[in-house]
DNA sequence: GTGGTCTAGACCACC
DNA sequence: GTGGTCTAGACCACA
């Protein structure tokens, strides 16, 4: 896994925890990968992954049974969509508003683009 | 003005600035307000605001006049606009399509918030 | 059986361990259940339950008898008694004056509060 | 400043911390000594400072002004007055009544010593 | 100057 | 084996 430079390694790797779990790869009440596990897989310093699993614990989306690992909250998954939602439709959406307008850029074109991007996009694998 | 804690105040000001531009109320050829003057407005600090137009002078939006001050370039709105369209197509558009399909909102529903948005928006003083 | 997060879970298991011979439910120089039978009784694992025995060996409030299993000391109620009052006077009870202080509490609340305390938990089944 | 063996540092330098604050020699809204100079003034790692700050924050007892340093929150008494409460009177005074059951400790007597408890500290300096 | 992040490596308690 | 904490030291962006 390759990490973006102007956003933090630990916040990027909860990210990618969070995209396991809304995507089922990463069932729900499993058991998810050890720190040092994971940080070997990622090439990254143990702590590192050690603060991405922290931020997630804070957020309530995984659960630390002591001495065994972390496990996946059984309501992760709507929890990580009440999360992305919020921020989605509070901050995200009026954004794109403002750009529309500002870019002149019509309704009609971009249900043209999402039409392409699905087809591009949906017959993975 | 209020800023947001996960992003440099700097880059703040920057966007505040180009918006200023985009929308006219900064006309092009203008000077704009010296360094000191719009820290004390934003109640920042006289460097951050020195940054914010540093940057936008490497961007060549904005130039500066030794001993007057910052001017805004004549193509300023034309450059603005198309930064801010290349990052708009290549990055935020399909992060946004991806957003729509995970978090099940339809273009539809898009369409619909769009057109109160314009309602809500569209009366400004 | 629930554990708090913030304490080893061998030495919650100690303190059950603790009121039960405080409180009779397991009488003196009895027979205490076998670290296995405990351990799925408590849903946690052996080792676990072996450790909590062993710091109350530690303390002689239980023998082994090898081969046989653990036994209640004779002296075993006195014993705890006299550790929790040490513990109690020294610690706790400073410790608690305090957080009154610091919360404004008085002891006349306390008092109002403990009879509440007894009558609810005085008619036990 | 010495430090439990038994409780994680971070975790004695927030409560180190919050004392100042419920105490008010760290008055509200005040910069807190930075992150540095308390590691250099406790003989402690910065990092470990640092998480004693990140919790704090994450209780919304601090707050953060980018650059400048972390400052106490208008309400930083109240709310931790209001956690103190909640813990003490959801865990710690019900286990301190089953305490005075099992010891066979009166109320009377933790009346008198609470009161010799009060002359001893409180002509302090 | 400030905080924020990361690494390398260590030691510990716990299950 | 697991997580949790701590240190030493580095580098960075920001004000």
């Amino acid at each position: 896994m390759e990490f973006r430079e102007n956003e933090a390694i630990y916040l990027q790797i909860a990210a990618y925890a969070g995209e396991n779990i809304l995507l089922g790869k990463w069932g729900q009440e499993d058991k998810i990968p050890s720190v040092r596990e994971l940080a070997s897989d990622l090439q990254v310093n143990p702590n590192t992954v050690m603060r991405a699993y922290e931020f997630l614990q804070g957020k309530e989306v995984i659960v630390n049974k002591r001495g065994i690992g972390f496990f996946i909250a059984s309501d992760a998954k709507q929890k990580l969509k009440a999360y992305r939602k919020e921020d989605f439709l509070g901050h995200e959406l009026p954004e794109f508003f403002r750009n529309l307008l500002l870019l002149e850029i019509t309704m009609d074109e971009i249900k043209t683009r999402f039409e392409t991007f699905i087809v591009e996009n949906n017959q993975p694998k």
